[in-house]
DNA sequence: TGTACATCAGTGAACGCGCGTTCACTGATGTAC
DNA sequence: TGTACATCAGTGAACGCGCGTTCACTGATGTAC
């Protein structure tokens, strides 16, 4: 029953935490403001300071879901794939690409309560799951290697996923989807996703 | 002549970016505003509209700044190393890490005037010669390879500079300065870090 | 060397705005008995 | 099934604030003759 005025919304949480994403993902985290959201939401300003608190409160959430989607994205890629790094940055990649204002939150940390422990759980469990793309490696001698795989995997995804998102790519990516120019590149530089001496 | 009022500043437009930089590095972008830097610069709140007519005017300012520093440096790079693109990562990587200001800014361009001539023209000289890494290499049959080792290389840097500086990489990095660290793993990964098919 | 004038750089008052946050309130919902 | 009460979600008025921008102004500087 559109236009029915309601007294409670039904979700306003999930409401403005829509709207908010679809702002800064075109307008960027400059143009979010709660009464703004609220108009969107379609509810009174002060409502949403009743779900977040305050607006680096609403910010601090997203951040959470995007940590929560993320690894649960990590986590498939690595139950299914022989060659876990490379496939991992993809499922990385493809997060950015997908939700590019929860992973743009995501990094501005002045933004949010970057010390809420519901953040700082999804943030390390996160994390664990990056690192675990090398442990089911066979090759055991590699030394410090390992670790800078996963820090090249890493840095190559995080680093291919801003520059495709802020169109620095695009002259270079033709036709290709972002995503496959990236397993692209990724299987032929990092660690783990080709047999290291075969040739070519 | 300390503490003597002028009436003319001297080089207000410096000092104003100036400011600006060390509010950008310490708070992020969010904290600049054009009458805290006049107040910074012990000057009227109006006097920076003079040099930067408004707060995008003075953000492209500092983005243009950034495009030449980081052009001047590869440039530079690009005249005494026999391998290119890693290096090029590498110098990267360093302005990312000395002028942390200027680098996030430059990547945030809702916040700037977008279409400005001048920094479209640095721009487009700084990506001049980031390409220009791939051309002096003396293996032609590369294919597509080429394209994808900028792309590689740069996203690279980018991706390893960002979580560098947020200090993502803190417990990977041990004692190693960024650079080190970076180069380390640049020589390893990227296309014309080392001669692809000696062993090891 | 001196004067007149144009230009440049900074002043300070004023504007209107949208924002975040607080607060006492009220309508809606859920639960215990 | 009915009633009382607690809790929850949203309202709307009010606050104080700092901001960007505009504008007529004035002091300082540079230049032509």
């Amino acid at each position: 029953m559109p236009g029915q005025r309601r007294y409670h919304h039904g979700d306003l949480r999930r409401a403005v935490i829509d709207a908010a994403v679809e702002v800064i993902a075109t307008d960027g985290t400059v143009a979010i403001s709660l009464r703004d959201l609220a108009r969107r939401a379609g509810v009174s300003h002060a409502a949403p300071a009743h779900h977040f608190k305050d607006k680096a409160g609403l910010l601090t959430a997203i951040a959470i879901e995007g940590y929560e989607i993320l690894a649960d994205s990590m986590r498939e890629a690595l139950n299914i794939t022989p060659m876990p790094l490379p496939e991992l940055g993809a499922r990385y990649v493809e997060f950015a690409t997908e939700y590019p204002a929860h992973f743009e939150v995501m990094y501005r940390p002045e933004l949010y309560h970057r010390d809420d422990p519901e953040l700082l759980a999804a943030k390390q469990w996160t994390r664990r799951i990056l690192r675990a793309g090398i442990s089911p490696s066979p090759r055991g001698q590699h030394g410090d290697g390992v670790e800078s795989g996963v820090i090249a995997a890493w840095s190559l995804a995080h680093g291919f996923a801003i520059l495709a998102r802020t169109g620095n790519l695009d002259e270079d990516l033709g036709n290709s989807s972002p995503l496959d120019a990236f397993r692209r590149i990724a299987r032929r530089i990092i660690p783990g996703g080709e047999p290291t001496d075969s040739a070519e």
